[in-house]
Order: C-alpha cells, then sequence, then structure tokens
DNA sequence: CGGGCGATTGATTGCCTTCAAACGTGGTGG
DNA sequence: CCACCACGTTTGAAGGCAATCAATCGCCCG
C-alpha cells in the first residue's frame, strides 16, 4: 500500500507547496523525439531516468542544441501555446508527461503554483544567457572545460562522470564540430587534467587546472 | 489637468489587466550604468526613449551583450534577489523605474500579475534561445543580417533604421569583432542589399537578399 | 584648424573546420 | 565463439574564415 503510494508519487511534478500534478510515466528510446518544434504544447514534462536534450534548427539544417535535461529536471514548460524548440531522448529515458491545462489550472487556482512555474522559466533564462556567454564568447578548449565543468555536479559520482551524450551532441551544444570536442578532450587528457577510460567515461583528475581552462 | 494625469500614467510600468505599478522617471547618459551583475535587484525598469544593453562578462574581462532592450521593453525583472547581468545606456535614455517590492506586493495580491511577470520572462527565454542559434551556429555575415533583420522591426522608419549602438556593440552581441562587424557591413553594401548613408544609418535596400544571407 | 574617437580597410596570423583515414567497440549473424 | 560490420571516436593534413595587428579615414567637437 505504502508502496503503491511511493509509486503514484512519483509520476508527478511536484511545483512546491504540496502541489503535485500527476501525470503518466512514460518511455523512449535513444534519439527518440519527445516533441517537436511548432507541435501544439500539450504536456509539460520532468525527467526521471535517462537524458533529453532541447534544440533549434536553423533554416539550412544546423542543429544548435539548448539544454541537456537530466533526472529531475521539467522542460517543455513554456507560455505559448506551440513548442519553440524540439526535444529528443538521448538514450533510453523515462520522463513524466503532465497535461499542460493541468499546469493552467492549478496556476488559476494557486498563485504559488505561477510563482514555481516563474521561477522554473528565470532558471532556464539565467542557464541560456550563461549558455549565450559560452558560445559567444569563448574558444574551443575554453567551451569544453565550462561544459564539463557545468554538468560535472549533475552527473557525477565523486570525481567520475557518465557522459550520456555522444561528442555530436556536445559539438552541437558547444556550437563546435565532432572533431574540435574530441581534439580538446585528447588535450586535457594529455596536460593531465582528465582521464579518458572510455569516450563517454570521464574522470576530472585536475579541477582547478579545468577551472583555469574555462575561464574564457 | 488631462496633461498630469497623462505625464504620471507615463511613470509606471503596465502589467496589463489594469495593473499599473508607479515608478520614478530617470535619466542616464551614454555608457552610464543602470545596474551592475551581483548588485541587489531592488528595481525593475521599463525603457523610456533610448536604448540598453544588458551583458555578462566573462572572467578575463571579454562582454557578451546578452540584449538590447528598446522603448517599451521592460528588463530587470528577475526573481532573484541579485542581478545575474548588468545593464548600461547605449545612448542618452529615459527609463522609469520601480521598486520591486511593488511587483513583487502585486503579484502576491493579483494572480494576473505574476502571470505576466512570467509572460514576460517567457519572451526573454526565448529571446535568448534564438540568440544560442545565431551564435552557436552562424557565420559572421548570417549573424549581422539576422541582426539587421531582427531590429528593423523595432527601430525602424520605413526601410530606414537609426542604430543606436556601436559596431563594438553589435560585435559583442554577436560574438564577433568590430573588424569582421563593419566588413559584413561594407559587404552588404557592396551587394546592394543595404545603404549605409551613414555608419549608424541602415537603408535596408534588399530585405529577401539579407533574409537569404541569414539564413544559416 | 587640430585632436580624438569610432569606423573602415588592408595584411597577416591562427584557430577551427573540412576532408580523409584509421581505430575501437559493441552488436549480429554465421 | 569468432568474424565481421556499423557506428562513434580519434587522429592527421589542408584549407578557410574570422581574429589580430596596423594604418587610414571621416566626423564631431573643442
Amino acid at each position: 500500500m505504502s508502496l503503491e503510494r511511493a509509486n503514484a508519487a512519483e509520476d508527478t511534478i511536484d511545483l512546491g507547496a504540496g502541489l503535485c500534478l500527476h501525470g503518466t510515466r512514460m518511455r523512449f528510446d535513444r534519439n527518440e523525439e519527445i516533441f517537436g518544434e511548432d507541435e501544439p504544447a500539450e504536456y509539460i514534462y520532468r525527467v526521471v531516468s535517462g537524458a533529453v536534450r532541447t534544440m533549434r534548427f536553423s533554416s539550412d539544417g544546423r542543429r544548435q542544441i539548448l539544454t541537456f535535461q537530466l533526472p529531475g529536471d521539467v522542460f517543455g514548460i513554456e507560455t505559448d501555446e506551440v513548442h519553440t524548440f524540439s526535444a529528443e531522448a538521448v538514450c533510453p529515458t523515462e520522463v513524466v508527461m503532465v497535461r499542460r491545462s493541468l499546469l493552467e489550472k492549478a496556476a488559476s487556482d494557486d498563485a504559488r503554483a505561477t510563482r514555481r512555474w516563474l521561477e522554473l522559466t528565470c532558471q532556464d533564462l539565467r542557464n541560456a544567457q550563461e549558455h549565450a556567454l559560452i558560445l559567444g564568447r569563448k574558444g574551443a578548449g575554453e567551451r569544453v572545460a565550462a561544459f564539463l565543468l557545468r554538468f560535472s555536479d549533475r552527473f557525477t559520482r565523486g570525481q567520475e562522470l557518465d557522459l550520456p551524450m555522444s561528442r555530436a551532441d556536445i559539438a552541437d551544444y558547444l556550437g563546435l564540430t565532432i572533431e574540435t570536442v574530441s581534439r580538446s578532450f585528447s588535450e586535457m587528457e594529455r596536460t593531465a587534467a582528465i582521464d579518458l577510460p572510455s569516450s563517454r567515461h570521464v574522470v576530472l583528475r585536475n579541477r582547478s587546472a579545468l577551472m583555469q581552462l574555462q575561464a574564457a
């Protein structure tokens, strides 16, 4: 019984102050689309396990990854009726999806829900601005170092991170090419800032060296 | 009497639905700081005339301009207690500043105020994401063309725009150097996409050519 | 008329991209 | 169980685009 309740509790998006929106759990395969740009925004999402990328495409097909969403992150909540970006699973991923109408209802019933929604959006905005700083004013090595440090808190166990995403994903997040990202990793390994036991597994050997590298 | 009321009405920030926050008008000289990063966020602002740039600096001093705020635009409203970016007047500028506590009060009294706040933040987020696409995936000419088109609706009279900002500002907004921006303008003039009667005055001669140029 | 600042133009450098090839690993079928 | 294939990654060589360095121009203001 308490187990049932615990499971039920997990299929929600928590807005704090005891406000939980109930939704349904959903699985997505690697590279499967969760929603597309210009599609009606019917649901909001929370990552349960795995990882999600949100992205936009330029008219000639170049891809810019806007964010990586990790377990616990909420995404897809815009005030717009239509998604302004698309979202895909980076790897096999579980999400909870909640009808947007439930969020709208909660927001009109309880001011704290709107407030929480606002705070989530502000957080996204700060992240986007930090991202703009990286894209506009940093060199390749600096971008990759900043990437590792930015996500080291999130998918880390000690100093070891397991990257769920490919080099192509990192490249499209940082505005670089696959090759340049790979070279930056190799360079960091040669300078003993990191270890690369495998391409997706990074060990931060010298965090302060990374901090210095990142310092655009 | 009616004139007095009209003037008073202008010293407000309008949240829609009849919600107006009263503030005080303020003038800033060219390049004068309005607020700085990490300063307590005591006020929110609306541009009355002139133009404002918001920006962040990397640790070694490189500047990234995040947005240009034009008359009518509201800026400086974050949920954070502290500004995460700084703001300066691009040219002699008038703003209305409203105590943040007034906004917080309005938001806790009226759900529509929070909702409006949320919508403004979402708009900022969309702009930031569009900006990321430009910074991450476009070449120099494409960036400058996108810049002209993006702002052509705002400070335009017909096909003529008066840029309030310097080449340095444009460069720091687009993640380029002054020289590259200048060369892009010259190139556009040579290909008859624009005219440049003076460095701050641009005439859009061939809008579809610009659209094509921008198409990353 | 002279000074200063912003903008333009030119020459060169350097970093990242592009093109190309080899490597390694995980998965599949023989 | 091993061979083979596909795909992601790494590495190398060459080229291109924007940054840098440097000089001139034009304009506003004193």
